[in-house]
DNA sequence: AGCACGCCGACT
DNA sequence: GTCGGCGTGCTC
């Protein structure tokens, strides 16, 4: 009987491939494999074995698999259903799930190489400069990339030379598999065969007088682990030492030096050392709540400093207590060393961390860590991508903030939602389910109101800390009796002083980076635009340069208009690096520090920044969004937030919900420890429900009110919805299309289809694009909506082949 | 994703 | 006249 097998390939099919499985791998090939498969005319890729059967596809030349790359099976079949849930319900290849999952590391691709043909003997005539070239460089090195050839013969696309050379027989061609993990070693140092351990006099005896080896030899018995034995590089640097003076001791026969995978060296952690902080009453009575109603997933709404994190370590104790695995997701920005280091101490060897800031290395050793982990307890802290994690055993999925935005990815495929997709995760394995938030999304409320989800509330904050004063600064007011510095009130000024004077931090909220928003010519309005974007550039002093948020383009501010020539251009709009500016004019002796995007960029820089602060080396902190994000400052007296306005009236139905969340978080890093805090808001309308709700600590009022308006206005939580972007690179094309395929979905999904419509850029790195919105009432079945759309836009591309939109879908758009 | 095939501008 | 630009289609 013929065997075939399913493959998963990394790439946006709209269908799997079936390729034969060759005798020799017959017996041995299992599901969650990798393979190597042929692909078109000269490309290899791993591939993954998704099912193994006997039905031979009809109307297809079904090739061979090449080879097995793994000795047993590297995704678990629970993955697989994952995998292929996401992809059914964000609807998207299979190929491009599998892709988002895999660590690069576990991707192999094939790479062309050239070999010379040594039956073939060189015949100078038949030679042209360059081919001669590539066949001279043959004899030197038995094999040549498609890229050394271009550099050699100096060609930027040497194909057509390899080409006339393989019809001439000199060279033949071979797949080489490139990328493939290999376990990294580190060099590590034991005792010697003439290190007798009870006579340790003895051996500086043999060492004499060579004072770095003696120190050499003691900081190895300072340093090294139960397993007596520690990293070189640690040990010489600790000793400030040479590998000199190492080889010699080795020469000795005191010391051996050997390799190893890096965690052989390492110093063991005791899991639990230290013991878990003791929770207070009403921690203790939130956990125990909690853990009652874990039969489904529970929403725990706590405010901020109520001391959530604590109750989560102590569930995940309980959690790996009982062997199972735990994945404790966060977002990315709230990853910080501080909370990992906490994990550390209470956990020790059964934490791993996976992020994207980890090399690929790192993480394809956490995931084949993990993967050996099957049935032992294991704690996963990560971001999004940890979803991707091979669990095997897995007992509880917390997800912290869960409100946060940044859980959803948009670009590329799968535009996925981490905190929906870990729980169908957790549904898939049985496990239990926590999310918290100080401000949950109101979509997650609802559900826990709805009683889909358990709700566990806690309204103290730990130590019967105050929730902070927060005030409403009236800008618009003020900047009617020219009382407004700047962009700063007076009264905001004046709290800075006074915190300051006391010894307090201040932290700044301005939730746009840059120097201004933009420059507009005084004289005919033009304001400068990105060349590839339908959005205005945001100039950058410190670089002097405009900038695109959105491609990156960027370009030195123009000296004169370039619609009118006029000189008096102005800049319009504030960021996070003008009020840097303006503060340090205020206050010439402030330590200021800036905390965005920009400042942030450098692998360390983050960490850097938080520390100074947690030093108390900075008075002011300026910053974005990022400091409102799980920071636990002790001494933060006043938050500012610069211009409220912004988030109220963004054009966007969840705009409040964002507003009350943001503006709530950035208040709740104010105050500790027997201090009452202080926030001051700037705004233009102090008495805006969002504002007067932050003001009175009052989450559900809001979601009250916002309910009310997403019922009526068809949005989530009452309605699905599904955006439906596209593009093209002429406009015309795009307007055209976009208005046949919207008739075609109407006449489908009648008044549930809205637009099309321009988003609010039009165009964006090149590309213009319209966006149409289908609004589907939650008691009808998704699936039955997907499958009908799919098919239409399918019919819809069939029918307007030459020079065809691209269409992308996101489900539950954010 | 790559690579081949196919139709319109600057040049050995 | 061709070389080569990228737009489009296909890969089990």
């Amino acid at each position: 009987m013929r065997q075939f097998a399913e493959i998963l390939l990394p790439l946006a099919l709209p269908v799997n491939y079936t390729y034969s499985i060759p005798e020799h791998l017959q017996e041995y090939l299992q599901i969650g494999m990798r393979v190597v498969v042929p692909l078109g005319k000269r490309k290899l890729y791993t591939g993954i074995v998704k099912e193994i059967h006997q039905r031979e596809p009809k109307d297809i030349k079904v090739r061979d698999i090449l080879d097995a790359e793994d000795a047993s099976p590297i995704i678990s079949s629970k993955q697989l259903v994952f995998w292929e849930w996401l992809a059914q319900y964000y609807l998207c290849s299979e190929g491009e799930v599998m892709n988002a999952a895999l660590p690069g590391g576990l991707k192999l691709e094939s790479e062309m190489v050239i070999q010379r043909n040594l039956a073939k003997e060189i015949v100078d005539e038949e030679l042209n400069d360059a081919e001669f070239l590539i066949v001279e460089a043959l004899e030197q090195q038995d094999r040549l990339s498609i890229k050394e050839i271009a550099e050699i013969t100096g060609f930027a696309n040497p194909l057509f030379t390899i080409k006339e050379l393989l019809s001439k027989a000199y060279i033949l061609l071979e797949e080489e598999l490139k990328g493939g993990y290999k376990p990294r070693r580190v060099r590590l140092v034991k005792a010697g065969p003439k290190l007798n351990e009870d006579q340790v006099d003895l051996a500086f005896e043999l060492v004499g007088k060579a004072a770095k080896q003696r120190e050499l030899l003691l900081g190895f018995f300072q340093y090294r682990n139960e397993m007596g034995q520690l990293p070189a590089a640690q040990l010489l640097k600790r000793c400030s030492a040479g590998d000199s003076s190492l080889k010699a001791l080795h020469e000795k026969g005191l010391l051996e030096i050997f390799y190893d995978d890096p965690q052989a060296g390492l110093i063991s952690q005791n899991p639990q050392a230290a013991g878990l902080f003791p929770l207070q009453e009403n921690q203790q009575k939130a956990l125990q709540e909690i853990r009652a109603k874990l039969d489904k997933p529970v929403l725990f709404h706590g405010v901020t400093s109520s001391g959530k994190t604590e109750i989560y370590t102590h569930l995940m104790a309980e959690v790996l207590h009982q062997g199972k695995q735990v994945l404790y997701l966060v977002p990315e920005i709230a990853l910080t060393t501080q909370l990992i280091q906490r994990l550390e101490r209470f956990f020790g060897d059964t934490l791993l961390v996976y992020h994207s800031r980890y090399s690929d290395r790192e993480r394809v050793e956490t995931w084949l860590k993990l993967f050996q982990k099957e049935h032992e307890p294991a704690l996963v802290i990560g971001a999004r991508s940890s979803i991707f994690l091979p669990f095997q055993n897995l007992g509880l999925v917390l997800v912290d903030e869960e409100h946060e935005n940044s859980y959803k990815q948009y670009e590329p495929a799968p535009r996925y939602h981490a905190r929906d997709a870990a729980l169908m995760l957790a549904h898939q394995q049985s496990a239990k389910v926590l999310l918290g938030s100080a401000t949950p999304a109101y979509e997650s409320y609802f559900n826990a109101r709805k009683g889909k989800y358990h709700l566990v509330e806690l309204f103290e904050r730990f130590g019967d800390i105050a929730m902070p004063e927060i005030r409403a600064i009236n800008t618009r007011e003020l900047r009617k009796r020219k009382q407004m510095r700047g962009d700063f009130a007076p009264e905001l000024i004046a709290e800075i002083e006074s915190q300051m004077k006391k010894g307090k931090q201040v932290i700044l909220f301005q939730n746009r980076r840059g120097f201004s928003t933009f420059l507009q010519c005084e004289t005919c309005g033009h304001v400068m635009q990105c060349k590839n974007c339908d959005i205005s550039l945001t100039y950058h002093k410190y670089q002097h340069q405009m900038r695109c948020h959105v491609c990156g383009y960027h370009s030195p501010p123009p000296r004169e208009c370039p619609a009118c020539k006029s000189q008096q251009i102005k800049s319009l709009g504030f960021g996070t690096e003008k009020l840097e500016d303006e503060l340090q004019l205020m206050f010439p002796q402030a330590r200021i520090q800036r905390m965005d995007l920009d400042t942030t960029r450098k692998k360390k820089a983050y960490e850097n920044i938080i520390a100074a602060f947690e030093d108390g080396d900075t008075d002011i902190l300026v910053g974005t969004q990022m400091v409102s994000k799980g920071l636990d400052f002790e001494n933060v007296g006043l938050v500012g937030i610069m211009n409220a306005d912004s988030q109220l009236f963004f054009p966007d139905f969840r705009a409040h919900e964002k507003a009350y969340q943001m503006l709530a978080q950035v208040s709740g890093r104010a105050g500790r420890k027997g201090e009452q805090g202080l926030v001051l808001i700037q705004t233009s309308s102090p008495d805006h429900p969002v504002i007067s709700d932050v003001i009175g600590h009052r989450y559900r009022s809001g979601y009250e009110r916002e309910l009310q308006e997403r019922m009526e206005f068809h949005y989530p939580p009452y309605y699905r919805l599904i955006r439906i972007s596209i593009k093209h690179r002429k406009r015309e094309v795009l307007e055209q299309r976009a208005s046949i395929l919207g008739r075609d979905l109407r006449s489908l999904f009648n008044r549930r289809v809205y637009g099309p419509e321009y988003p609010l850029a039009n165009r964006l790195r090149g590309w213009y694009q319209m966006e149409i919105l289908l609004k589907i009432e939650s008691k009808l079945s998704l699936k039955a909506v997907k499958q009908a759309l799919h098919n239409q836009v399918e019919a819809f591309q069939q029918e307007h082949k030459k020079s065809a939109v691209r269409i992308i879908y996101d489900v539950d758009p954010l």
